[in-house]
RNA sequence: GGGGCUUUAGCCAAGUGGUAAGGCGUGGGUCUGCAACACCCUGAUCACCGGUUCAAAUCCGGUAGGCCCCUCCA
């Protein structure tokens, strides 16, 4: 399997701590509003990684945060936490946002198939964790306590941008509009393990600590929460691209300082989708969510498949216009496949070679597009059976989850449906045109649509 | 100011040195009483300029456009 890795900035054979296992970590959602498609995709994804990787014949297990609290609306100890937020603009309590905007999150995550990680655990359910990571650090020298924060000393490394080519004389304070310095901190490039004092008050969430009440940063969180249910080792740790810096610098920095060794091997990163005007953005505005677009009358799987078409390291801009065409050709994908009859052999050598032209486009740094055009193929070939077809399209359908073998949907009126099919026959038999169309319209207002064959008339039900 | 990505047919998109996969759409055809479905056929000197090479969409340099990150973001 060969993998981008962002840490060296190359694609790489992927090779885990321990033969066979994989140990993956995903950073989960902030749940102080809705996900929208964008996040979503970094989350479809992950899940191309995971079913993958378990394709491939690891056993994977992966964890996934929820974050709940201490993520700032700037990690300078000048922004409020997003979760405070929200709580004010909803008049609800902390967890009561997380609960709601949690649920909806796996609402979402399931309409596009995302398999649930083995561990999903909140940031609010791990602050023992935290404290005694936190402790360790400030033993081992590589955190100060200031202005009753605990700060994470990023002099102390000898090399803290690993993950960006950033040069610390080159970064602009405040590039973004609304940052300030955060006067307590004794380096520029340094991040709050542990907030105990803050200009907001009424933080809902706090904790006792051996540094006073308070409430974690945002990067302690991911690196204790992995190190918690993955251990000491770390296969593969990911999140959209933004993430990259400072939150997983941070925690590579926090986390390797704990251990005393080396974390983590492969950093897997999803590009962004983007919409006419530019990113998608939470904090700007518009929240497009996969629910919405459930409610216009979209396939979520269609917006999957849009993904898939795409390679998750490249921008993707959302339209409308392509998500049309991804569902008009998921429809037609599937419309193709259930016409397939489920006979003949299963031909076991013609499958194997199959399944190995899709393995090695996912081998390929998951290139979805290309195990795509391998189930065209599929499709195409004349010397396949049906049986093996079917066969083959059940085993993709293991990563891509495209439900691309639909049910057929049991009518309870089948005997009618079947009379009125035998009426039109007869009336096109003494060519009363109009009343077999009258029968064909009213059937279709039924969602009931007649296909006419060589063999006779068939129907399928249309799903709205 | 610094770091990085990207530009392939109307649209989505693969392709990392040997003369451009796939899909959607369009147009045409087969089938049909008509239609839908299905099937067949249909399209590109790879942003531009220069260089390296027997050979470049692919490598190097430059120009132009788009985008991202530089303490909110997936």
């Amino acid at each position: 399997m060969k993998l981008y890795n962002t840490l060296t900035r190359k694609i790489e054979e992927f090779v885990p701590y321990e033969e066979g296992k994989v140990k993956l970590y995903t950073c989960g959602p902030t749940v102080y509003h809705y996900a929208h498609i964008g996040n979503i995709r970094n989350y479809i994804g992950h899940d191309v990684l995971d079913k993958t990787l378990r394709y491939l014949g690891y056993d994977v297990k992966r964890a996934m945060n929820i974050t709940d609290v201490g993520h700032l609306t700037s990690d300078s100890d000048s922004g409020e936490d997003k979760m405070e937020v929200a709580r004010k603009r909803e008049h609800k309590s902390a967890m009561e946002i997380a609960k709601f905007y949690t649920d909806a999150f796996f609402d979402d995550f399931k309409l596009v198939n995302c398999r649930m990680p083995e561990v999903v655990s909140p940031a609010t359910d791990n602050i023992d964790e935290y404290i005694r990571i936190i402790t360790t650090l400030l033993d081992k020298g590589y955190a100060y306590l200031s202005g009753g924060n605990v700060y994470f000393d990023t002099t102390k490394l000898d090399d803290y941008y690993v993950l960006t080519n950033h040069q610390e004389d080159n970064l602009v304070v405040g590039a973004r509009e609304g940052v300030e310095e955060d006067s307590n901190k004794r380096n520029q490039a340094d991040f709050v393990l542990w907030f105990t004092t803050s200009k907001f008050e009424n933080h809902e969430l706090l904790w006792d600590s051996p540094w006073g009440r308070g409430y974690p940063g945002w990067h302690i969180e991911c690196t204790g929460i992995s190190i918690k249910y993955l251990g000491e080792y770390l296969d593969i740790h990911g999140g959209g691209v933004d993430n990259i810096f400072p939150h997983h610098t941070n925690e590579i920095a926090q986390s390797e300082a704990y251990l005393g060794h080396k974390w983590c091997r492969y950093w897997f990163h999803n590009e962004h989708l983007l919409d006419e005007t530019g990113k998608m953005s939470k904090s700007t505005g518009a929240i497009l969510t996969v629910s919405t677009l459930k409610e216009k009358g979209y396939d979520p799987l269609a917006f999957r498949f849009m993904c898939l078409n795409s390679h998750y390291r490249k921008q993707l801009v959302f339209s409308y216009d392509a998500l049309d065409q991804a569902f008009s050709t998921l429809k037609k994908l599937r419309s193709r496949i259930s016409s397939i009859l489920r006979e003949g052999e299963v031909q076991s050598h013609y499958i194997a070679s199959y399944q190995n032209k899709f393995k090695k486009e996912l081998e390929d740094d998951l290139n979805t597009a290309n195990a795509l055009s391998v189930l065209y193929e599929v499709l195409k070939d004349n010397q396949l059976s049906g049986m093996s077809k079917l066969t083959l399209i059940e085993d993709f359908d293991q990563v891509l989850s495209l439900d691309l073998i639909q049910e057929k949907k049991s009518v309870s009126n089948e005997d009618f449906i079947l009379e009125q099919i035998k009426r039109r026959a007869e009336a096109k038999k003494s060519r009363d045109f109009i009343l077999a169309d009258k029968i064909r319209d009213d059937l279709l207002q039924q969602g009931i649509r007649l296909i006419d064959g060589r063999e006779g008339t068939t129907y399928e039900i249309i799903d709205e």
